[in-house]
DNA sequence: CGACTGATTGATTTCATTCAAATATAGTGG
DNA sequence: CCACTATATTTGAATGAAATCAATCAGTCG
């Protein structure tokens, strides 16, 4: 049995999976009960420090990961450095869909993340012995498409002013699911994320989100939380309404 | 038995899909021999003339599509008109796919259109029935997020002439795959749509292109017709390289 | 043949970028 | 604890790439 980095439990074999935060809003809450266990045989947890990469675009998909810890940023890179930020993954994230066999983005991690790693035969096996995974698959790569689909618009039609403002309402709404927004954020990405995120630069996004606080949209108390003084206000600047 | 509005024909009931042109490279590749006859069974052939839409953004996703003939543009508008466009559907095209239970993009026809149209009940019964449809479904949704992905990077961080040298690259290569890429290339969408796929205006994307022409990269013989000159340095711009 | 639509070309403007500098904020070792 | 360094953020001024405004040209269709 290979020695884990988790602190071993003194319950069943379905503990690590069973126990997990992140498993009620994850691809991993298509297996259940009993079957945690076989779930928990392919997981290997594996911890990432602030800074370091875990995917590499372009290189084999050899494992799938699920992160249940912290807030990682995925995205791509031109030849000359360039660099779009496709999303930022938190707990309950689902990694590693790759068209062919390659990953097609990149992963790093923002702040300390912990996630569970799958390896692609492994999770072969998973989906071969429970079919409902694939369909969770199915649902999590069209929920994906659809965020992207919407992150289209933003970049291609939507002025700076939309796209921080819809940045800040989809991380307010972007923790655990069914739950009400949050009105009091931490950022844990840089400013240089967001920016690589909206297609901006960052001294557009500081500008904009001190333009929101000087019209009392939002509150900056440090610059890593921002805080929704007008949520509604800030949504209809987000749909580019008025 | 309904009538439909192709000409019957004398042959098995699995002739409509079986004689399918699209069939070899769309998601119905996952059925074939006798199983045929029930994905035809399941399939309502339909025509759109040019310009009518036949999905609609936000409305209840109540049937899958699949492009047999013509083009379609797929967008999302803003509450003020600006208008996103997603993407181009041709032959072979798998549409429908729905996050929730409500359709994220709309289509039009842009030239007119065939398809083939499937209710999401017949399309369960079909994916209970042939467990490989649900997979081929899962490599379609990871295939278009790929793409979604990599038009993010276009309209985030590359330079109008990257974008449309990327346009025409991807046109090219976008036709039935695993085929050379074509460098005569019909246009058969507007400028507009164009522009609204690329995040420009229209005189962006006009200018741009007589630019390329001027460069001795394309033909223009006439608008809706490109002929591509060079097209290993049109990829090289394409990519954002020199 | 006008009227309409789509595409191209030109002149001007603007929003975001780039260039530049100041101001936090955190970390490190003396 | 306090310099000292390194990094992130904010703010200001100048520039520029694409948008907007405007006009012309080309093809289509009653």
């Amino acid at each position: 049995m290979p020695a884990l980095s988790v602190p071993a439990s003194p319950a069943s074999a379905a503990e690590p999976c069973a126990s997990c935060g992140a498993r009620s809003y994850s691809v991993c809450n298509a297996i259940e009960g009993a079957d945690l266990a076989a779930l928990a045989a392919a997981a290997v947890p594996q911890a990432v420090l602030a800074g370091a990469g875990f995917m590499d675009e372009g290189e084999p998909a050899t494992h799938f990961f699920n992160v249940t810890g912290g807030t990682a940023r995925l995205f791509k890179l031109l030849p000359d450095g360039r660099r779009q930020v496709i999303g930022f993954a938190r707990p309950g994230h689902f990694l590693g869909l790759a068209s062919a066999d390659a990953y097609t983005v990149s992963a790093e991690a923002v702040e300390p993340v912990r996630l569970c790693r799958f390896s692609r035969s492994r999770m072969r096996g998973l989906v071969d012995s429970f079919p409902q995974l694939e369909h969770r698959l199915l649902e999590t790569a069209t929920h994906e498409l659809a965020t992207a689909q919407e992150a289209m618009v933003l970049l291609g039609r939507k002025t700076a002013r939309e796209r921080v403002a819809s940045f800040l309402v989809a991380w307010a709404s972007g923790g655990p699911p069914c739950l009400p927004p949050a009105t009091t954020l931490r950022l844990p990405m840089t400013r240089g994320d967001i920016a690589d995120y909206l297609g901006l630069t960052i001294e557009t996004v500081s500008r904009t989100l001190t333009r929101f606080r000087k019209d009392g949209l939002i509150a900056l108390p440090e610059p890593a939380e921002v805080r929704l003084l007008r949520p509604a206000a800030l949504q209809a600047v987000a749909a580019g309404e008025d």
